[in-house]
RNA sequence: GGCGCUAUCGUCUAGGGGACUAGGACGGGGCCCUCUCAAGGCCCAAACACGGGUUCGAAUCCCGUUAGCGCUACCA
């Protein structure tokens, strides 16, 4: 068998939607797996809703996702005068013909159709139209669109997630494959290209399969044996329905933007409808590579579980050494409006990773160690204060005094902890009594590092100054 | 409405006639660790949609019901 020829085909509508990439992504594994070929094909033949911009950003996803392609990107609009032939050798092969309805009169039909309640369906008026009919039509500048002649039987195909899928050529409308305007309709155009592209294995949303049988006459039609069809289950939102904007965020731009690693997004995307069987999650790259088959893939649609991604996120975070996040979390501080304050983000990074599972999140904390809390402590900070009363000052300034007193040198985790104990012991303090309101005064929070480790990456005289100005507040 | 697809814990899934007391992961609950929260470790709750077959035996095969989803354009 020859190596496979993939094609991720998205059209430039819109942005990268987390179900295009994991079309792109199922294409590019099995075509990696294989030794295989990965073209991308951009189906701009829809002049009015497809724009540069989103061509650029899907590139951009694809990209950022590590999915690179070996042809392409190849624009479908290129190749109009090929699709134009193809639909000719239609007529002129009697698979196709010339249907001089008008759209109005159509428009006409399907509103009674649905009115009926029924479906509307071509007449096929146009389909017995006699030569001399046809040429004066011509003649007299009557505009056409080129239809197919839907055969009768069984149409069906073995589909490499599904199994044998069928459908009734009756059931089928007698469809457009070329506008009035010379323009060729989807299901030719992609008919067309993936013969000419020598597309081998067509991997695709499940929302196509209804296109297939179709597509399947076209390849007949054509001269062409339909190559293998891999129809992939839909992604959906946490209600059960088809995944969308309303669900929040649906486009692989989000997610960079969110702080989602790459590796982590392509391995949840990939989990997402495939599985290589046993418990498998966390996996590398080339593991996915080497473990990926379209057996795997699930034939039901699977539910995009954000709170799974973050947690697969954080586990690519905690396993991703400091001095690789510290290029992103510059970034972000970036974003943020932030400084490094011409400090090493190294040690300070080490100490809230474990705590972070994006690196929005991570470098929101890398902030505040730099620069202390922005604002009012967060509600349980508060909470702990009012609870504390003025207990919450004194215990504050108490351990603001006597660490004033430590010598920066002796400034560690270890020795920080240990005067921290001393004194709490000998003031008749809990230790979480002494060590809490430190951890708001320095973070704005209750949620921390241990204080000492804290205390540590924040230093000496910043420490004591946020921790006095919290005392007096 | 028609056509098609699908059905295992709340979610992602393993399983593909006996290995099932249905396994893992996220999330939830508990315990350990502990100055807090995470991380980590241990434990718990949680599913084969329903009804018929086939078979010695069905989560697994077949049929039906129900439900969900998709498609139903001179969009892609």
């Amino acid at each position: 068998m020859t190596a496979p020829r993939v094609r991720f085909a998205p059209s430039p509508t819109g942005y990268l939607h987390v179900g295009g990439a994991r079309t792109a992504l199922f294409n590019w594994l099995l075509a990696r797996k294989t030794g295989g070929t990965f073209i991308l094909r951009i189906e701009d033949t829809d002049r009015e809703r497809s724009t540069e911009a989103h061509t650029q950003v899907i590139l951009d996803g694809l990209r950022w996702l590590g999915i690179t392609w070996d042809e392409g990107p190849l624009f479908q609009g290129a190749f109009g005068d090929r699709h134009r032939a193809d639909a000719e050798r239609l007529v002129l092969e009697r698979t196709g013909y010339r249907c001089f309805c008008t759209r109005e009169e159509l428009d006409a039909q399907r509103a009674v159709a649905e009115r009926g309640g029924g479906r509307f369906r071509y007449n096929g008026r146009c389909r017995a139209l006699t030569p001399d009919d046809i040429r004066s039509r011509l003649d007299a500048g009557q505009p056409f669109t080129i239809r197919v002649r839907m055969p009768d039987g069984e149409i069906a195909w073995d589909d490499a997630v599904h199994g044998r899928i069928s459908f009734q050529g009756h059931d089928l409308d007698d469809f457009v494959v070329l506008r009035s305007d010379g323009t060729a309709i989807y299901n030719l155009a992609v008919v067309s290209d993936d013969i000419e592209m020598r597309i081998t294995h067509v991997i695709r949303g499940d929302d196509h399969v209804s296109n297939t049988p179709k597509q399947i006459v076209l390849y007949r039609a054509l001269g062409h044996e339909p190559p293998i069809f891999a129809h992939v289950p839909m992604i959906l939102g946490a209600d059960g329905k088809k995944l969308s904007k309303r669900h929040g965020a649906t486009a692989v731009g989000d997610y960079q933007n969110l702080g989602i690693f790459p590796a982590a997004m392509r391995n949840f995307l990939a989990l997402l409808g495939w599985s290589p069987g046993g418990d498998r999650e966390i996996m590398p790259e080339a593991e996915l590579i080497a473990l990926f088959s379209l057996d795997g893939i699930q034939s039901k649609p699977a539910v995009f579980d954000t709170v799974k991604l973050e947690w697969m996120n954080g586990q690519y975070l905690s396993a991703t050494p400091a001095e690789e996040l510290l290029p992103a979390v510059e970034t972000q501080l970036g974003v943020l409006g932030v400084s490094a304050a011409g400090r090493s983000l190294l040690p300070v990074i080490d100490a809230v990773k474990a705590r972070s599972r994006t690196i929005v999140q991570l470098a929101e904390q890398v902030a505040v160690r730099v620069h202390g809390p922005r604002g009012t402590p967060d509600d349980k900070g508060a909470a702990l204060m009012r609870k504390m009363g003025p207990a919450f000052q004194a215990n504050l300034q108490l351990a603001a005094n006597e660490l004033a007193a430590m010598p920066p040198a002796e400034w560690t985790p270890d020795r920080l902890l240990e005067r921290l104990k001393a004194v709490a012991d000998g003031h008749g303090l809990k230790l979480g009594d002494a060590l809490q309101p430190i951890r708001v005064a320095l973070t704005g929070s209750t949620v921390s590092e241990p204080v000492n480790e804290l205390l540590a990456i924040v230093g000496p005289i910043a420490s004591v100054d946020r921790m006095r100005a919290a005392a007096v507040a």
